[in-house]
DNA sequence: TAGATTGTTAATCGATTAACAATC
DNA sequence: TAGATTGTTAATCGATTAACAATC
């Protein structure tokens, strides 16, 4: 009842034919299924079954109408009346958002910070294979960090290319972090995702994604500040 | 020449007369607000002291035409035919998106995320001052991070009082973070940064940002199978 | 004055929302 | 059939871009 392909649903859906071009879902639609995703694999290991618009909305901190919209971009998959099957949907999503291929990812850098990502659940448990290493700094080259040895970034060509690695984590200083990424995409990698504090520059092609954390607190700072500054048109 | 107050460019420029209401600016260009700030205090590093709307906006990856916009809405601080004097511009937009006042963060969760977090360089070198770390495990509270010693989850609300903390971090499993969070919440601390990957819940007034990792790799994902299954119009 | 570059306007584009016909 | 809820449409809202008048 719940195969990806010979469920019964899949032939009345509007699951794009065989062939043809799959429809870009909008930037902002993406980064919400991951979340839609995320709860119906919370409400999976309750043992829930069915699900509606409202309820997934809510459990996911959006309006049903933007939830449905989210959703049609993916396919109809859905029963009027009843609502959503919790597993099936969750197979659908995860297939339109290419979670079902093998995602292999290394991380530069060993520091700190690279250490808690290798150590991180959060990858292991959503399907991504965390597969080397690397730091530059010669007594931390062969440390133990989780189940892995970390690797000279010197041998990074050598290691992303037998490990099989397709996406990168740059958790580095600002000052490296263009070379190392140069290097990374000339190696072949095209999906990296970067920790450092700084712009880089990438050729086309290729998907770089940054998470700042102090940039998240320059945010929050603007509206504290603005919450504390209440309306005084004196 | 370039006191915040006193330059006499703050005569002629658009700033709000004192006592009115500052307009709100609109949540995308905060964001890239940061980007400008940081890329400016590279400059001054540097030793730069005057840029066009043209090289900033290129160091800082958007249009010029994005870049003067979004600097509109913070006030009127350049000099046509000339550009942006370097040093007053970064200051206010420092002003502007409150990073004058003075900010303490307290990190819940010394794991190795937390731990990470607590001697990331980042937060002190942009004004953000870490003062206090929490855990639960008897094991690891009275463990030295950094400059700090872990705390116990316990004595939140009386460290969170007696440190004067205005921001939290929240780095814990997505199993507790809602009770923490409403903890945080009751102790008075209206800004906080989640890195749990769960929805929490937090009533109006407070400003809730989430960083999740997996999320972004699985964004990353997406644009990788796409980009791998190529206009395949068979 | 001539050249350069800002600050702003108006047009375009994309995202969100409300409402409801379709249909289980 | 009556009730419920999806999938989609059309309206609204916000963000981005191009172009240019203002002005140093």
């Amino acid at each position: 009842m719940s195969s990806l392909d010979s469920s019964p649903r899949a032939v009345n859906g509007t699951v794009a034919p065989a062939g043809e071009i799959a429809k870009q879902i909008p930037p902002a639609a993406v980064a919400r299924l991951t979340i839609y995703l995320r709860a119906l694999n919370t409400l999976l290991a309750d043992g829930v079954e069915r699900v509606s618009s409202e309820s997934l909305a809510e459990a996911s901190g959006v309006s049903s109408s933007t939830l449905r919209k989210d959703l049609s971009y993916v396919g109809s998959y859905g029963t009027r009346g009843v609502g959503y099957e919790v597993q099936y949907l969750s197979r659908h999503i995860s297939a339109a958002l290419g979670l079902t291929h093998d995602w292999k990812v290394a991380i530069v850098g060993a520091g700190n910070l690279g250490k808690a990502l290798a150590r991180y659940d959060g990858f292991e448990s959503r399907g991504f294979d965390v597969v080397a290493i690397f730091d530059a700094d010669q007594l931390v080259v062969g440390n133990e960090v989780g189940w892995l040895r970390v690797s000279d970034v010197a041998d990074l060509e050598t290691v992303l290319r037998r490990t099989g690695t397709n996406m990168v984590v740059l958790a580095l200083p600002a000052a490296v972090a263009q070379a190392v990424c140069d290097r990374v995409v000339a190696a072949g990698v095209h999906s990296i995702l970067s920790f450092a504090p700084v712009m880089l520059q990438v050729p086309d092609g290729v998907n770089l994604r940054k998470v700042d954390m102090a940039t998240e607190l320059q945010i929050l700072a603007y509206h504290a500040q603005r919450a504390q500054t209440p309306d005084q048109t004196a």
